[in-house]
DNA sequence: GTCTATAGGAGGATAGAC
DNA sequence: GTCTATCCTCCTATAGAC
């Protein structure tokens, strides 16, 4: 029975192992060149699979995409966790934010469309991601209205508005555009962005 | 002469027409779908013309979008030949941004891939449209370095970093996600945009 | 310049041997 | 579970008659 077990885990470990460099590819991929550009005969080549070995893993090129979103989402829950619930909400919320255009710079945060129906049948119906993003936007939710409540962050503005802003950071255009001109490094570019989101366009008196 | 004139000008008239009702509807499906989820045959469908006959138009889909993006950039010209030079450029650029949201809202904002390179190689081709986005980024621009030297405009910031944040408020996934929460009208959400844009999603003392 | 019909090819998914 | 080989659908683009 110990035997078996260990049998099992290990296998399960191969399995998992390269299923996991499958994710990462496809991680890579859809940061590169999106849902639509990414091929399945790609990521078999990167891998270093036959195509067909690939669908015994996952059932279709949507949940591959799934996949890939849940490992990001994984990785998301794990970093809220290491940000103290106890202090400023509002500097959690910078310090999320920061770390997913850290992401995307990076060149590991998936890039889908918003309007693929396919592909968003496969997400919604996919647990795993769901949990996920209702944990990560409940955890980001309470700090919205901790801060608002302190007064840090605008009232005016609806939580769910403000909580839809900090979610567009991960797949800001403005990144990869200021990337692209080179003038700056990853680090001051999160710093612009993170200005122009939070203290605005407009001058501050302070 | 005047005849051959006259008949010239109405046939090019006729394919002129022809050709706005191909690049209206091209524009609402690069909307709705965009460029990848469009395809040729509903174009063609839709317009109530063969598939056939739009390639007489033009040459290959990235035309097509492209000919959507030339007359978006028109409108956007002659939207800003409206605004005052004279006066505060702040407001120009708060006019200029509320109008690009309210076209997406509208479902009238071509939502294009960034990545696709067939796609960026022809724009990038298209003298119509690099004139057009030339002539709007340097109007912009000099807004926005006037309303910086105003000290309006957080002078802080690179004026290409401003002038993207503003562009990409154009393609803002937070308009669209807002809408299909149904909270609000769209004059409500281009204020709360208008306002994260800004004023920032921190409180200000005023 | 409009049509019908079709070429040509890319890409998602599967069959069947091992 | 991995491979090779193939299927099949969808889509861009074009040929050729009128």
């Amino acid at each position: 029975m110990a035997n078996s077990n260990v049998k099992m885990s290990f296998r399960e470990q191969m399995l998992h192992a390269r299923e996991e460099a499958i994710i990462r590819t496809v991680n890579r991929l859809l940061a590169e060149k999106g849902f639509e550009g990414m091929t399945v005969d790609e990521v078999a080549a990167e891998v270093g699979i036959a195509k067909a070995s690939l669908y015994k893993h996952f059932p279709s090129k949507e949940d591959l995409a799934a996949a890939a979103m849940v490992w990001v989402m994984r990785r998301a829950q794990a970093f809220l966790a290491t940000l103290p619930d106890t202090g400023a909400a509002m500097d959690n919320l910078r310090a999320v934010v920061a770390w997913t255009m850290g992401l995307k710079l990076a060149g590991e945060m998936p890039s889908l469309p918003s309007q693929n129906s396919s592909l968003r049948a496969t997400l919604i119906g996919n647990k795993d991601y769901m949990d996920g993003l209702i944990d990560v936007s409940d955890r980001l939710g309470a700090w919205i209205e901790s801060a608002q409540a302190e007064g840090a962050l605008n009232p005016a503005l609806p939580a769910i508005a403000v909580l839809y802003t900090l979610f567009a950071r991960a797949c800001d255009p403005v990144l990869e555009f200021l990337k692209m001109s080179a003038l700056h490094t990853d680090e001051e570019i999160i710093a612009m962005v993170l200005s122009s989101c939070f203290d605005g366009l407009r001058s501050r008196a302070s």
